[in-house]
DNA sequence: AGGGATACTCGGCCGC
DNA sequence: TGCGGCCGAGTATCCC
């Protein structure tokens, strides 16, 4: 599942692989993949002879630079793209194609289907869905210990929740947000308004560092990821506690919990992250 | 009004 | 071997 430092990586890669590249046509296969425009034949329309001029990232999702566009891409649980030799076979999973003019294709491939494409002029995408509501990127400056408190103290809600809704700091997912509580000794349950000044800036700082590290690594290949050159990363070596209940934590040796929050699989330390 | 919970999108995979 | 149910990111929608 795809967090901040595999999308990450998948910029980084295909920044190696596409730019420059020009646009022939662009072949949809799972129109429902396409969420804007409404019309996914207008997409195809609308990318056809433009260029790629760099791809970005925002949180959890890929912007690819155009001419004239902007496309904003997720891949949610299992979406990959690679560059393949238009003779090279297609498979079920691939849905959607972007043939360029050199006889090269970036292919789509979601098992799931649960990734989604918009496509906006140039400028429009900050102002809208899905970008319009994202929190601070946790590796800028614009992140903050002072803003981290601000938006904790505004709910009851438990900490994991908060972080996982991308709007008091965006990237993180069900994996590091389990690892950065466990680093900062916070409870999961614990509820945001909770926390002390102390305790958000150790969280704070958890989040940096595991982010940080898991980027340097090349993300985590749990299940299926890898990058769009195909290799995989390597900090699921560093986990210390998401996929690992019933094992000892790497501090205190106390089996690791696994428990639901928000309705996701939660892994924590019951001893280091005691509630205070 | 706005926070919070729920539904929805999917198919591999698990357990019975 | 078959099959129902689980999992999960983020948006839409509903409720309070």
């Amino acid at each position: 599942m795809p967090e901040l430092p595999e999308v990450e990586t998948v910029k980084r890669t295909l920044n190696e692989l596409v730019i420059g590249k020009t646009v022939e046509h662009v072949e949809v296969r799972w129109p429902r993949i396409i969420k804007r425009p409404g019309d996914w034949n207008r997409f195809c329309e609308l990318l056809a002879g433009e260029t790629i001029h760099k791809v970005d990232r925002r949180g959890k999702f890929l912007l690819f630079d155009f001419d004239s566009k902007v496309m904003v891409s997720h891949l949610r649980m299992e979406g990959r793209y690679r560059l393949d030799p238009e003779d090279a076979p297609v498979d079920q999973y691939t849905h959607v194609i972007f043939h360029f003019t050199d006889g090269t294709a970036l292919r789509y491939r979601d098992v799931r289907k649960f990734g989604t494409m918009h496509l906006f002029e140039k400028g429009e995408e900050w102002g809208l869905p899905p970008l319009i509501k994202l929190g601070p990127e946790p590796l800028s400056p614009s992140f903050s210990i002072e803003g981290l408190l601000a938006d904790c103290r505004k709910t009851k809600r438990a900490i994991k929740v908060l972080l996982l809704d991308q709007s008091a700091v965006v990237g993180l997912g069900n994996i590091y947000v389990d690892e950065a509580l466990f680093r900062a000794r916070i409870h999961p349950l614990t509820p945001a308004c909770a926390l002390s000044r102390q305790d958000a800036a150790r969280l704070h700082q958890a989040i940096i560092d595991t982010l940080s590290e898991a980027v340097r690594l090349g993300g985590s290949s749990i299940r299926t990821f890898v990058n769009s050159q195909g290799h995989m990363g390597f900090f699921q070596q560093e986990l210390r506690v998401y996929g690992r209940p019933g094992l000892p934590c790497v501090n205190c040796g106390t089996p690791i919990k696994k428990i639901k929050v928000g309705g996701r699989g939660t892994h924590f330390c019951p001893t280091c992250q005691s509630r205070g």
